[in-house]
DNA sequence: TCTGGGGTCCTAGGACCC
DNA sequence: TCTGGGGTCCTAGGACCC
């Protein structure tokens, strides 16, 4: 192994990586401020824990916890199921708040983001670590919880470094800084080197990061592949990986999973819960004007075991009931009867821009003109009134199921109690089946 | 870790064509 | 009939992330 160089001039770039810290369980804190200062757990829907607040972690709850053990740790925990629409509410009030300093801002998750605040400091007249501090304290108090912030000259590098001091920590790794680091991380905990790729690297003598900084550039050229390459030069301080600033506009695939207790082997029941999925994988790629030509329906099963098939459609559809029909028989050769089945899959994939779509035939013509005006107004009253106004008949068992359980679907409510008088959503709660509809 | 849900990118190798 | 080279497209599967 040769010496790779690690001292670079102290920035070539100032990027920024700001992650929210114990986001969902900050959210649901700073939405309630009777929650502050409390246990709070997310992930009642799933009964472990999703997402644990600091008051929670400091009372001994780790990620992944059952909830009967959380009781028994902790009985004044608050246990609430997951409310993604809020979340992603205070994800956008990040961002936007980010963007006040730069439109150089990745959204990388629904709780972090990465910026590039290069050439900024004569302009904001802050050095970079002011600067990351001033966005931190804006974050923190606008937001009512805490971030962590990482600066550096890479994206790695900066996830590395806001990693570093978690809650509200503010880490900058200096170009000289790099090795010291490095030394201190083990290999697998760098960004993008995952348990296999980690055991590799151990064979051959590397468990640190700067073993593997330090690694020849040509032995991780030809023994790994680019993604690692690219790791490779960013821990080094060479900036490769581009901020990805574009707007989400399209997906190479979709999927709709979904885990219900307990597990059932009634085949109506489990077919009822694909077509649910199906409606809304539906629902998603239609908002994003896209439409599947190949679907994959996947079953699993209590032990755990997946089983899928793929199925080619005749044409690109975003309608439920055109893969309904189609992956029925699918279903029917994937489904065994002595099974206790615990989840239903679908994917959508080779999806084509709606209005690329080809069709074959006039009677195809007449009858998707007439289903898309019939889901054009499906999708407004769903925004309008919420997610279960309206759905396919096949998937009534599935709602009737949820609306048992008590799931937390979406609920316009919530959003009025947290941005009050920014939508006059109601809810309409009378679900409406689409064979109504299409009579 | 007794196990949710939603994504992306990369590569090897086969099929097919000239 | 045999052997060879090269290009493109597609697919399955691996790996990783939050």
């Amino acid at each position: 192994m040769s010496e790779a160089p690690l001292t670079l001039s102290s920035f070539s770039r100032a990027l920024l990586h700001i992650d929210g810290d114990a986001f969902f369980a900050s959210c649901e804190q700073a939405r309630d401020p009777a929650l502050r200062g409390k246990p709070v757990i997310t992930g009642k829907e799933r009964g472990i824990a999703a997402s644990l607040s600091y008051e929670a972690k400091a009372r001994g709850v780790t990620r992944g916890m059952r909830l009967f053990e959380i009781k028994k740790l902790c009985p004044d925990a608050i246990i609430l199921p997951s409310d993604y629409e809020t979340y992603s509410l205070l994800s956008q009030r990040l961002f936007s708040i980010v963007r006040r300093y730069t439109p150089e801002v990745e959204e990388y998750s629904v709780d972090e983001c990465f910026c590039d605040v290069t050439g900024l400091r004569r302009v904001l007249r802050l050095s970079y670590p002011a600067m990351a501090q001033r966005i931190k304290h804006d974050l923190d108090t606008e937001l009512g919880f805490t971030f962590s912030v990482g600066l550096a000259p890479t994206k790695v590098l900066a996830k590395l470094a806001s990693k570093w001091q978690k809650p509200s920590g503010l880490t900058t790794i200096a170009g000289r800084e790099i090795h010291q680091f490095l030394r201190q991380t083990p290999v697998s905990a760098v960004w993008g080197i995952g348990s296999n790729t980690a055991a590799l690297l151990q064979k051959h003598g590397i468990s640190t990061a700067l073993d593997f900084a330090r690694t020849d550039e040509l032995w991780v050229k030809k023994w790994l592949t680019k993604p690692f390459y690219e790791i490779w030069q960013e821990l080094n301080g060479r900036s490769v990986l581009p901020l990805v600033t574009a707007e989400k506009s399209t997906y190479q695939s979709i999927q709709k999973v979904k885990t219900f207790t307990p597990p059932s082997r009634d085949r109506a029941f489990v077919f009822s819960q694909l077509s649910k999925n199906i409606e809304n994988a539906c629902i998603k790629a239609r908002k994003y004007r896209l439409a599947a030509t190949r679907v994959v329906i996947m079953l699993k099963t209590q032990t755990f075991r997946m089983a899928w098939v793929e199925v080619r459609l005749s044409r690109a559809t975003a309608f439920p009931q055109d893969i309904v029909h189609a992956i029925s028989p699918a279903f029917t050769q994937l489904f065994q009867p002595e099974e206790d089945y615990r989840a239903t899959g679908i994917v959508l994939t080779k999806l084509a821009e709606d209005r690329m779509v080809q069709l074959d035939l006039f009677g195809a013509v007449v009858r998707a003109e007439r289903l898309s005006k019939v889901y054009q107004a499906v999708d407004r009253m769903r925004d309008q009134y919420g997610k279960h106004t309206v759905f396919l008949g096949s998937s009534l068992l599935a709602r009737q199921f949820a609306q048992h359980v008590g799931e937390r679907g979406d609920a316009p409510h919530r959003r009025q109690q947290l941005f009050k008088g920014e939508t006059q959503r109601q809810r309409l709660g009378i679900p409406m089946l689409m064979g109504k509809l299409l009579e």
